[in-house]
DNA sequence: GCCGTTTTCGGCCCGACTGTTTTCAGTCG
């Protein structure tokens, strides 16, 4: 049974909680914290890094015990220590910490006043009106409850970027609107461009806080103010979606909007960083710590606060502790890759599968929006949904692709296939036909739920053909959908570069897949990726700007993605 | 429990808002 990094974070996390409740050090409960969040968003499994005898306390946040610790879960599957809390304490309550409103404060409370272990328990007191009565609480909060407990059966939910982008627009319109309003700004992870966002965080800069708030929270699609103070609000829209405002002065945006942009990791190290330079850093600004009311030192923009740590301004991509900061400080950022960079796609449908538009109007939609060639990539028969493309079929689309590449001007179309990677790994049509195109594009769409050895060893063996070029959408997940499927995918990056073969980031805005962590682990390993919009139409076109936000958030350069080069460079890349 | 140009102890990010309280604790981002 593999133990993933998830497994160990996700441990971690649960001994926080528990600490948490218990009561215990909050640096100790912090300290289990961070190292979830180490090992989560770790490339390389943790259990890997054992087996090749790597000391894990080198890793930041962890220290001779977790590393312990962290062998002993990869050994044994658990960890003592949470087995000893989950005996003391219920377990259970670790999820009413989940319900806005109870930390682990009020949640022992509850538990040590009313002996509440489970949310439903809480619903019941709540409703009978005894939780008012414990020392701390009162019927407001009692009532914030019952609404969050109520609320919390809809489950935290993640919007995708592109859900948001329409909201966004008419959201800042409307700010934007007012007089007291010099400029508008959505931070947050919306601005980091994570492929999910939680809620909005919009920055105003304005010298008149209560005067936005108050148009702020007049904006036609809000359904329920929860918090209006003098420079901050929180109101939750029709859809759901919640949006957090700051009203912000020009002095200290800069610090505002560095602050509310986040990560919070990178926020924190940052200021780490102003404490060692004897320095206070808030969302107002940069000051001496010694002084409480000394002049600021920067904070009108967040160049300026960089600049005065020394730093060269690190884009939000970035900002999540993935080592940015290091690499700012030793002048090795990357120069990540850019829409502009773009010269071709390497994923697309037309009506001779799934896809709505013809190849001729694909073409022109790919020409018109800058890009010099465009792989045709329609199903193999294997994806019956889809009216895949049997031998015969390919063969006339080849032709006909000919015959258009005499055509057309100003766009060169290429020759190629989404084959499928069958279930025992072999491709979905025969070789002499995939011989004839340009280059091949491999993908899951069945036995999605094989054991992770299975479906490892499907892709290899499917690696092991020649005729395999890129692998698309590998993990198959679709963001609040469907998880990734169980693949050592590690092994197969690195099998991949052994091979000469590239992986897929598919750009569409439900996949992005490859993930971030993903992206920069390829990066690491020397493997090139391929950007593909795997549109279906022609604005499906339009999901490249996507994915180059995620490429950016992997790290990548535009050296890093195969099609920023001309086809006649790349080219020889498909004939392994 | 981690960490170190303040290095083996003594620190650990910080301010707004809410609801409960008469000056603050808890939570959140």
């Amino acid at each position: 049974m593999p133990v993933h990094n998830a497994d160990v974070a996700s441990i971690f996390d649960e001994v926080a909680d528990l600490l948490d409740i218990e009561g215990a050090n909050r640096f100790r409960v912090r300290a289990y914290r961070n190292a979830a969040r180490t090992i989560g968003q770790l490339s390389q499994p943790v259990a890997d890094l054992l087996a090749e005898g790597k000391d894990l306390s080198e890793l930041p946040d962890i220290g001779d015990d977790l590393a312990g610790k962290i062998e002993e879960i990869v050994e044994t599957g658990t960890l003592s220590l949470l087995d000893e809390l989950e005996q003391q304490t219920a377990p259970a309550l670790a999820d009413l910490m989940r319900i806005p409103g109870l930390g682990p404060k009020r949640v022992r409370a509850l538990h040590e006043a009313l002996g509440l272990t489970s949310a439903e328990e809480l619903k019941r007191a709540a409703e009978a009106g005894r939780v008012r009565e414990v020392e701390g609480f009162g019927e407001k909060l009692e009532q914030t409850i019952l609404d969050r407990l109520e609320a919390a059966g809809a489950e935290e939910r993640r919007w995708l970027l592109a859900t948001v982008e329409p909201v966004v627009e008419s959201l800042v319109a409307h700010l934007e609107a007012h007089d007291a309003v010099e400029q508008i700004d959505v931070a947050g992870s919306y601005r980091r461009r994570k492929e999910t966002v939680g809620d909005l965080d919009v920055l105003a800069l304005s010298d008149d806080g209560p005067a936005v708030v108050a148009h702020f929270v007049e904006y036609e699609d809000v359904d329920e103010v929860v918090q209006q103070g003098d420079t901050r609000s929180s109101v939750v829209l029709r859809s759901e979606l919640q949006v957090d405002l700051r009203v912000v002065p020009p002095a200290s945006y800069g610090a505002a909007l560095l602050y509310f942009t986040g990560s919070k990791a990178h926020n924190i190290r940052l200021r780490d960083r102003a404490i060692e330079d004897g320095l206070k850093l808030n969302e107002y600004g940069v000051f001496r710590a010694e002084d409480d009311d000394g002049e600021r030192m920067a904070g009108a923009t967040e160049e300026e606060i960089y600049d005065l740590f020394d730093l060269p301004y690190i884009v939000p991509e970035l900002r999540e502790d993935r080592g940015e900061l290091d690499a700012a400080a030793d002048g090795t950022l990357p120069d990540l890759v850019t829409r502009d960079d773009l010269r071709g796609n390497l994923h697309t449908h037309t009506t001779d599968s799934d896809g709505r538009a013809s190849i001729e109007a694909m073409a022109e939609a790919a020409r018109a929006r800058g890009l010099d060639y465009l792989a045709i990539t329609d199903h193999s028969p294997n994806v019956a949904v889809a009216q895949g493309l049997d031998a015969d079929g390919l063969r006339e689309q080849i032709d006909a692709i000919d015959r258009l590449n005499d055509e057309l001007d100003g766009i060169r179309l290429l020759k190629s296939i989404e084959v499928d990677i069958l279930k025992d790994g072999s491709l979905d049509l025969p070789d002499d036909v995939l011989e004839r195109l340009d280059l091949r594009v491999c993908a899951i769409h069945s036995s999605f739920d094989l054991p992770e050895d299975d479906q490892t060893e499907r892709v290899l063996r499917a690696m092991d053909n020649p005729l395999f070029n890129i692998w698309a959408h590998p993990t198959g997940r679709r963001l609040n959908e469907r998880p990734p499927i169980a693949l050592d995918l590690d092994r197969l990056m690195e099998a991949a570069v052994e091979r000469g073969c590239f992986l897929e980031l598919n750009a569409q805005p439900e996949r992005l897949d490859l993930s971030d962590v993903y992206c920069q682990r390829a990066k690491e390993l020397g493997l090139k990726l391929a950007l593909g919009a795997d549109a279906h139409w022609e604005s499906g076109l339009d999901a490249l700007p996507y994915g180059i936000d995620q490429a950016r958030r992997g790290w990548l350069e535009a050296d890093d993605v195969l099609n920023t080069r001309p086809w006649s460079e790349i080219a020889p890349l498909f004939d392994r």
